[in-house]
DNA sequence: GGGGATTAGTTTAGGCTTCAAGGATCGGCC
DNA sequence: GGCCGATCCTTGAAGCCTAAACTAATCCCC
């Protein structure tokens, strides 16, 4: 009998390299990292885009999507609910798109603890920039979908929510 | 006319948010915005029950698993193309863990440049009650999931993956 | 051998992120 | 009116992460 081939396998990720395991209950697991890689390349190669193209970050990107949708403005903690992070970290990116023009703080009438946070018209002249390219690079990174995959996909994926969501949601009771 | 009702929607994410724009090219959007929440959700959980559970976080585990699945150590190089992070994350994971005594760094014989790096004795006994406790958390929030649902999921996921990979990998040549 | 390109890893500066603690304000209840 | 708890936000400490510049070692081709 030859050596052992020990020599690691070039998987280029970790779902990849879980490919071959032993067989069991890591159906969930390997469906779990393939979603976590999807989701790494693509918001990889966003992140990549809007720093070459923009000089942004995505996290910026996102806020100020977030701001665009809603039209009137919102307060920091709509802001950290609808991002699902942390407050503070909202002040700090708020602050920073503050320094750069892009956003405003504004009292809100009749609540001095909130502030409403909105784009500011450079803010929302380039948020439209920023805006037209992504939905690009995301049709794009996924043009090899057919549309019937695309809407199984997303069906799936929404199915997937719920049944996290499920799982989450009663835990979080005190 | 009754004043305009300026409250946002009370949408939990940005996807949701997006539910209801006016239709246009944005399919492809959604679906990235719906598997961005996705695993999001699911990351986060995770994250939280880590630190809750084993006071460690994500990157961490992510690291030693890599190790654990390559018996025979790996070079940081290795690591930080199996993670998909950079080089100098992976100098700084590698320095905490080390210091913890969860994984140890050792020359690699005839390169001076490269080192191997393994987990410990601990650190092996350590990643396999985190990753048995990991691999139950993953099944039970996808634990709403008929085994069909699972299986098309992984399928069309695989096939998102080639796509985005596809979309990549022809830019990244100089 | 010697020299240049390549590869492995570290360092640095800056931004992102969380958790936990704290300050300010609001609302309701007596 | 005055207090108590809840809400909104900020701050501070620590860790994660990247890009870019750097050092050290190896490879290779002549």
């Amino acid at each position: 009998m030859s050596a052992p081939d020990t020599i690691a396998p070039p998987a280029l990720d970790a779902e990849s390299a879980l490919a071959h395991a032993p067989p069991g209950h890591k159906d969930d697991l390997r469906l779990w990292l393939r979603m976590l890689t999807c989701t790494t390349l693509v918001e990889g190669e966003v992140r990549a885009r809007l720093r070459r193209d923009f000089g942004t970050t995505l996290p910026r990107f996102d806020l100020m999507a977030a701001l665009d949708l809603a039209g009137g403005g919102m307060t920091l903690g709509e802001i950290s609910q609808r991002m699902m992070v942390s407050n503070g970290n909202v002040t700090g990116l708020a602050t920073r798109l503050e320094a750069e023009g892009l956003v405003e703080r504004r009292a809100r009438p009749g609540d001095r603890r909130a502030q409403l946070l909105r784009l500011t018209p450079r803010g929302r002249r380039e948020f439209a920039r920023q805006s037209a390219a992504h939905e690009a690079w995301i049709a794009s990174l996924l043009d090899g979908l057919q549309p019937e995959e695309r809407a199984v996909l997303f069906r799936l994926l929404g199915r997937a929510k719920a049944s996290v969501r499920a799982a989450l949601i009663p835990e979080e009771l005190p």
